[in-house]
DNA sequence: TTGGTATATTGGTTGAACCAATAACAATAA
DNA sequence: TTATTGTTATTGGTTCAACCAATATACCAA
């Protein structure tokens, strides 16, 4: 019905001009940015609130900032990280479409595997997890989400969890066109029951299998719905 | 021969410090930090230094600060990134060795995939970037993360591109320990010119065949190392 | 050419004050 | 009593002004 506002901060919204100065090409790797005190001035906010933004875009691989020298703008191709390519994501709607297919074909790569190693290494905390997640009264997206963290986590690698974080923050915010299709709601439903049916059985073939069938039927979904809306996501 | 050294300024010696008590379990998620300022009063720094911390923070998906409330920890499972991951890779020194070989593993499934994608995709830039490479007098370790750069630049995918970047971040700061070997560096020199070789021919099958057989062998010995010098990193 | 020295530039840190959102509580009305 | 509204205290957000510390630069001396 109502839709939660999302509300940033100053210094947020200077991080977000400057991440889109970089990623748009404004700002060329290696060029140096004028001094804190002059930027600060221009964009017409206080040193300290720029200083914050600063930290924010040093943590996303896009500056270096040295003192008594000055601030760098680094090569975020080289450099970046998974949480500015969610920037590109929201701040470029023209790349939207592209990130997303990139974003698509590695979880089809790497999920499949991680639900198979889940299969053979599920402890009994695991299989509760799953069946109190199936019993629960969850919206749909976020059984989703968690089943597919439980996989994760009884899969135990940690980089697997955190990659899987990444997907679930985008799928969080694109889900919804995704669960609007009755077909796919009922696809997912059947999709946690039969995963969790082949985890807690151990059987890490069948878990690989129903894993990848899910993936490639909603990674056909979306691209499919995002050739025939190129830009109204 | 020399090897520079690191200045770290206060916030991020602040930002560490928190980020020890997370990892470490003194600080549980939903838990509400002390007010700013008598955090920054107990960890005798000036509030805004604090500030530019939890901003750090805030982007490693650690906190959650609001404005009028407070400032509670997450669960760094649920929400933490792949900056995140390194810091508990240098934090905790117990975790390395298991951190490393879920690193490892992730890599296995996913580069070789990317491999074959960048020869059915390479362009005359990327057989131009790989003989520049190759001709170049990097040491081994600058050679075989531009190598692996390229290969990502050609496969298109950018996900991959920055999750490369994080597995680079890490080799340059733990491939010493591998090239240190006559043999390894025997084998990653061949691989060079092996994978270089299938991409410019557009030989993906070779590619992916490639790839795979390297890191199989360098994940053998990383992990036959880490057995034996348990502590040692 | 090399190494030192003085100076200017630039980021790092501090302190104090005030703004703005939120929570907690009290007062009021149904 | 219960729900709503208004008030106050708490807490993060922002600004200002000043000074510290590292670096670059230009210049000088050996």
């Amino acid at each position: 019905m109502f839709t939660e506002i999302s509300k940033k901060n100053l210094s947020d919204e200077v991080a977000s001009q400057i991440i889109n100065r970089i990623i748009s090409g404004i700002l060329i790797p290696g060029e140096k940015l004028p001094p804190e005190r002059e930027v600060s001035e221009k964009m017409n906010v206080n040193r300290h609130t720029l200083r914050e933004a600063l930290r924010k875009l040093e943590s996303l691989g896009l500056l270096s900032v040295r003192q008594g020298d000055g601030i760098y703008i680094k090569d975020y191709r080289d450099s970046g990280n998974l949480e500015l390519l969610k920037h590109i994501l929201y701040l470029k709607k023209d790349k939207t479409a592209d990130v997303f297919k990139d974003i698509l074909e590695l979880r089809r790569i790497i999920s499949p595997e991680m639900a198979e190693k889940a299969a053979l290494n599920r402890t009994d905390y695991d299989i509760e997890a799953f069946q109190q997640v199936l019993a629960s009264d969850k919206t749909l997206i976020e059984k989703d989400i968690a089943i597919h963290q439980i996989i994760a986590k009884a899969g135990n690698n940690i980089l697997y969890i955190f990659i899987l974080n990444f997907f679930n923050d985008i799928f969080k915010d694109f889900g919804q066109l995704y669960f609007k299709i009755e077909e796919n709601k009922k696809v997912t439903a059947k999709f946690h029951v039969e995963i969790s049916k082949a985890v807690i059985a151990g059987d890490g073939k069948s878990a690989k299998k129903i894993m990848n069938e899910v993936i490639v039927y909603a990674e056909k979904k979306i691209l499919n719905y995002l050739e025939n809306n190129n830009d109204k996501i």
